[in-house]
DNA sequence: AAGTGGTCTAGACCACCCG
DNA sequence: GGGTGGTCTAGACCACTTT
């Protein structure tokens, strides 16, 4: 089903991005819209509040909704935009090393952080990103296997999320992200070009399906240099 | 104006925190809620879609409006909620040193980051944050001086968000923050207990006010051991 | 006073899930 | 088939800003 509401975000930030309207003016008002798009009020104010939550419009009462400046690296740097999509979209010259791909039994570390039965079969995937020759960044995916028949080395070169959402019609609907700074263990000396590093910075994702379950948990470690994170926050009176 | 998808909103919270319905379960439909409120099923829609961004609930089509496990650490470490509302939540043995408060003219790094013109009188504030007899938190805030008649040491000391919107009646709407890892300055050394750290965590945030008027530039550095963020995000399909 | 966005209503039809 | 949430409508009144 077509979602008019959808229609109607999609063609205003395709006309914000054509700087139909510079940062600072103003959209035509609800109204106006209203009539643009033949369709009800509520509809267009739908339409207005994703473009708000993204950061393209702020509304202000009594004078309309300002367009503001919109940062273009305004994307998690991993998480629910998977790493292919940003690497496409910043066309960055990156390549991914699969380190491993495999079945494994629950232990007590992912019984944790899955919240899994013991011996509960989740899938593992190792992947290093190599930047302008460095391994700078280690990606450990753990899958609960329930949802997902098989994994590749394929799949993963190409990209987790494709494969779960295209082939799989799974459908992620939110995640919890926790980022700190630690101490490298072994491995990340081992598989990351660290070189003088003693620190990494250590993203853990928790994704969920849309049946609010959990589903995946992601340990993504980086070499500081390499890292950058940027948060659009709304605050709500 | 008391707005009642508000009233409901909080109510719901209330309810929820009060474990009325487990992690798992479903909270009454929404038809069932609308007669409960007397009211309208959009306005208890409203007030869903407000527990849903908080990440309370998960609503799934055909089912109903899913209880979710809720982070209890789930805000920012800095930004929109005040490092004192952050404090007094988690209940920590915090204490602030205001290092620095005075009037600047805007210099070229304060033109970029807050784009002002040249000379434009801008507050400075330096705080460095100490826990458990440790200064690991070094927070440098600019504030256009526009909307500031003054800015005191007592005002620092305590919160400059509460003085900010409660005494200057002025309005935070959004902010997009930026966290990378640097090499500390010597400014950092000097201000705070860094130890063997050679690394800072940098939070550069950018406040704007409700007209989308930029108004503030805030720069925290944290020392890695001491740093975590925690971030709920919901994907948009 | 006129125009703006914010809230609220009552009703309708749809897609989806489950027994 | 009955219940759930998702979308859409047409209209109303309010608070706020600008003229």
């Amino acid at each position: 089903m077509k979602r008019k509401y959808d229609l109607i975000y999609r063609s205003l930030v395709e006309r914000i991005e054509r700087e139909e309207w510079g940062i600072g003016e103003l959209l035509p008002s609800e109204n106006e819209l209203k009539d643009h798009y033949r369709t009800s009020r509520e509809t267009i104010r739908k339409a207005l509040n994703v473009l708000s939550q993204k950061g393209y419009i702020q509304k202000v009462r009594g004078k309309g909704s300002v367009i503001i400046e919109r940062n273009k690296f305004n994307f998690p740097v991993s998480g629910l935009v998977s790493f292919k999509e940003l690497v496409d979209k910043m066309d960055l010259d990156v390549k991914t090393h699969v380190e491993d791909v495999g079945l494994l039994k629950a232990d007590p570390f992912l019984q944790e952080h899955l919240q899994v039965a013991k011996d509960e079969p989740v899938w593992q995937s190792i992947r290093t990103r190599e930047f302008s020759g460095e391994r700078v960044i280690l990606d450990k995916d753990f899958l609960i296997a329930d949802h997902v028949p098989n994994l590749t080395t394929e799949i993963c070169q190409d990209s987790i999320y494709a494969y779960l959402e295209g082939e799989l019609g799974l459908t992620i609907s939110f995640a919890k992200k926790e980022i700190t700074v630690e101490k490298p263990i072994e491995e990340d000396a081992c598989l990351m070009d660290l070189g003088d590093f003693n620190h990494v910075v250590l993203i853990r994702n928790y994704v969920y399906l849309d049946d609010a379950t959990l589903f995946q948990y992601t340990e993504s470690r980086h070499r500081p240099d390499r890292f950058r994170f940027v948060d659009f926050a709304r605050r709500h009176h």
